[in-house]
Order: structure tokens, then C-alpha cells, then sequence
DNA sequence: CCATTTATATCGCCC
DNA sequence: GGGCGATGTAAATGG
């Protein structure tokens, strides 16, 4: 069975348990009272209470509370967590370095562990992506300004990159700066960076930015700096071949 | 029992065990081969394979595949998730609106499913933040600079808000950016553009960027852009009182 | 390995 | 609720 289950184990037997299961590469699932502490780039500490721990077998570990999206403490994988028995407690310990962090975990009491012998060899798939946006918009220049050329996608510049270099009718050099969410100031910022850098060469530089909608603020500050906004929501999602709907409508 | 377990349950019983779960306010933990479809900001597809689920009282769903840090797919709190019978198959359905995204997951096959009725009333505690900073430099301003005073924390401007506004030695004012971590070109920008701001009612202003560290390309921006780089790693973390170690060491 | 940029970012704050 | 900035951001990508 691809799955087996440990209703409250005392601390030896789910020291047992997890180890077997860190050593045989399967998913380990938690539900125990337990306190949390944290170390690495800031520290905390979460008093006890119920919580879902589950540690995977590249590292990563994670302690959920019963809500919320994120877990309230976590290690990325490529590090470690060992199971251990101390006073009387078991303990989870995740630890990795660069950046050198360690979360810890004392379980004070385990309603029940499961190990979960997990295969699964799919991919995530995706679409509507920014690249996409990108691929789009070279394919589709005009759809941003009438007459506009494409000269090259990702330049690299002194400072960083730009993702579009652009040439308008009448021959005047333009950055193009995308965004596929809503513009934000530091996107105003990037884009500015960008055409003042360019304009040590060429002061006829346009800069332009693309993005399916951008606030008062946003579209003020690039007007006061004589800069383009081009409201581009619809970028051909479907022509791009959006994954079909694969299961049955609910 | 705080966890109740259901071992390899067929699709009624699982729908059965995961509409009690949603109606008691349990969290739900589901080892299962399944595929996932989601539609929303953007459209994905992961074709079948064994992952661990998860939904939370507060609309939460997870989608855990046997390795990474992130869920593959997931609905932050706030939405609905329902379990139905679907073409022989057990069915989760997770959905919100504003944005409108829904991660539709088809269970091909339920290893078990465990109810966790969690009782959780922590909250996590956290230290070493960059709010601690700016209180540490409110409190030590010459750690900048000798002779600089803070005039004012968080300073709203036309365009955003100033970390802090203060004055130098000579009376000339002086706009701080703060960050706690590595000073990016973004942070550059964030500083340049507040800078430029202040320079229309009085073109003496200096701008300071204070980080732990920055990377050459950063230095280099702020060098050619005459503004100043602090470089200030510690700044009092056992002076502001990091929790003290509340478990036993390792 | 370092630096940069993206993200279904999420989250929290304040208007 | 929208706008804006911080995050233990994490992850991918390129040098």
C-alpha cells in the first residue's frame, strides 16, 4: 500500500516511524501538538498547538497551522530534517546551510503519523505566463504603437536588462518595459532606469511600458517623465494554445 | 480523538469523510494518485501522480507533490472547497472569486484521507525584521553618519514613501532608503526616484541607501548617481531583545 | 556560485 | 477594496 498509517505513537515509535521513512525516500505527514522554533536569517518562536507537519524526502519540511495559505515555519528543500528522541519528546530538527537555518520542532503529542510512498512522474504545465506575453509581443509589435519594430528582445544594458529595444515610424529608438500584472512604481522605476541610461547616447529615446493596467499614481509618475503606457490586457492566450480543459465541468 | 483516519476509502465514503471534515471545521489530509487542472490568473495542467492534499477550514487548498517547497497548485484562504462524486471519481474543488481561480483536483485513487480536528490559538513571534531596523536607526542615527538627525520616519511623498527623511551635519537634508537584506538595483531606483523628487524644492538633498551588504553593479549605480552607500550588518538583534532559545539545543 | 528577475507571488499596512 | 512595499520571499535563468 502506498500509504501506512501510526495512530498516536509514543515518542519511540514515531522516531522509528519517520526515520524509516526519511530513509526510504517516502513523504512523511504529521498531525501532533508541538512548539516551533526558528533560527536562520530572523528568529521566532510559535508556542504550542495542533499542527499538520509534513517533511519530504528532498528536505523540504513544513509546519501548518489550521489556517492559512503559508506554512508559519518551513525549510526549502536540498537541506535535511532528522527525527530524534529528546526528554522524553520526539523532536523534528530541519536544518541547511547557505543561508545556515534550522527550524525545530517538539512534538508533544502525536495524534498520528502517516508515511506515504509517493510516485509521480508529471509535470506542471502552464500557460499565460509573462514569456508568453514576450513571444507575443514579438510577433505582434504593432499591436503596442502602429509602425513599431522590434530590434532585439532582452538587451543587455550597463545597469540590467531590457525587454524590448524597439524602433518607432519615424525611427526614433524605443524601451519597452512588460509587465504581464498590473504596473507597479518599481516597474515606472525600471523603465525610467532604462531609457535615462539610453539617453546618454541618444536623448531621442522613447520608453514605453506594457502592462494590462496600472494605477493613477503609476500612470502619473510617467507622464511627468514623458513616458509611454500601453494598456495591453488580451495577448492571445488562445491562439497561444491555453491547455484545454482536461477534466469535466463541475 | 483529535485525528481520525480513513485507510484507501472508495468515493463515496471519501466525499462522505471530507464533507463531515469541511463541516466540523477539521483540517483534511489526503494521500491520493490524482490529476489537477487549475484555471484562473493564469491556466495548468498536471497530469496524474501521487501527491498529498490538503484543505484548511478557511477555504485553504494545497497541492503537494513528493518533492519541492511550493504546492504545485493551491488556493489561498478565503474561497470554498468542496468534495463531490464525478464519473465514478472523488472530485476536490476549490474556488474564489476576485481573482476568479478555481484548482480542480480528480482523485483517481485515495490512499487514505485523515481528519485533524487541530486546535491552534499561537501565534508565531518574530524577530530580526526590518521594522526592528528602523527602530534600531530612529534610535542611532550617528551609526549612519556622525552628526546625521532623523526628521522623520516613513515620510509620505508625491510618489511613495521615504524610509527616513533627516539632516546632516551641515543642515543639508538627506533622503534614507533602508533595507534589510542586499541592496538590489530596484532599491537603487526606489532611492533615485525619491531623491530626484526632493531635488525640484531643493537641489542640495543627499540620498543614502543603507543595506548589510550590495553587490558592485549596485555600488557603481549609486557611485555614478552620487548617492551614498551605509553599509550596516548588525544592528542590535540581542539588543532588541531575539527570543531566547526556548528549546533544548539539538 | 553569484546576480538578476519573475511569481497564480503572498501578506500586511494604510488610504 | 485598491495601492504600495516587505518577505526567512522561493525558483528559474544567465553569467
Amino acid at each position: 500500500m502506498a500509504a501506512q498509517r501510526v495512530e498516536a505513537p509514543d515518542p519511540e515509535a514515531f522516531v522509528e516511524a519517520a526515520k524509516a521513512a526519511f530513509r526510504d525516500g517516502a513523504v512523511l505527514s504529521v498531525q501532533a501538538r508541538c512548539e516551533v522554533e526558528y533560527e536562520g536569517r530572523t528568529n521566532g518562536y510559535l508556542d504550542e498547538g495542533d499542527r499538520l507537519l509534513v517533511a519530504k524526502p528532498d528536505g523540504t519540511f513544513l509546519v501548518h497551522q489550521p489556517t492559512g495559505h503559508k506554512p508559519v515555519n518551513w525549510m526549502p528543500g536540498g537541506g535535511t530534517v532528522e527525527a530524534r528522541e529528546s526528554e522524553g519528546d520526539a523532536v523534528l530538527l530541519a536544518r541547511r546551510t547557505n543561508p545556515s537555518e534550522r527550524v525545530e520542532t517538539r512534538l508533544h503529542e502525536v495524534y498520528g503519523v502517516t508515511r506515504f510512498d509517493a510516485e509521480d512522474g508529471a509535470t506542471y504545465e502552464e500557460s499565460g505566463t509573462e514569456a508568453e506575453m514576450h513571444e507575443y509581443i514579438e510577433a505582434n509589435p504593432e499591436e503596442l504603437e502602429a509602425g513599431l519594430r522590434i530590434v532585439e528582445h532582452e538587451r543587455e544594458t550597463k545597469y540590467g536588462f531590457v525587454d524590448f529595444y524597439a524602433v518607432d515610424d519615424d525611427g526614433t529608438p524605443v524601451v519597452v518595459e512588460v509587465k504581464r500584472i498590473q504596473a507597479t512604481l518599481n516597474h515606472f522605476d525600471q523603465l525610467k532606469r532604462y531609457v535615462e541610461l539610453y539617453a546618454e547616447s541618444n536623448d531621442e529615446v522613447r520608453g514605453m511600458l506594457v502592462a494590462p493596467s496600472a494605477s493613477e499614481r503609476v500612470k502619473r509618475a510617467l507622464r511627468d517623465n514623458d513616458l509611454d503606457f500601453v494598456e495591453l490586457a488580451e495577448f492571445g492566450l488562445d491562439a497561444k494554445g491555453a491547455t484545454e480543459a482536461k477534466l469535466t465541468d463541475f
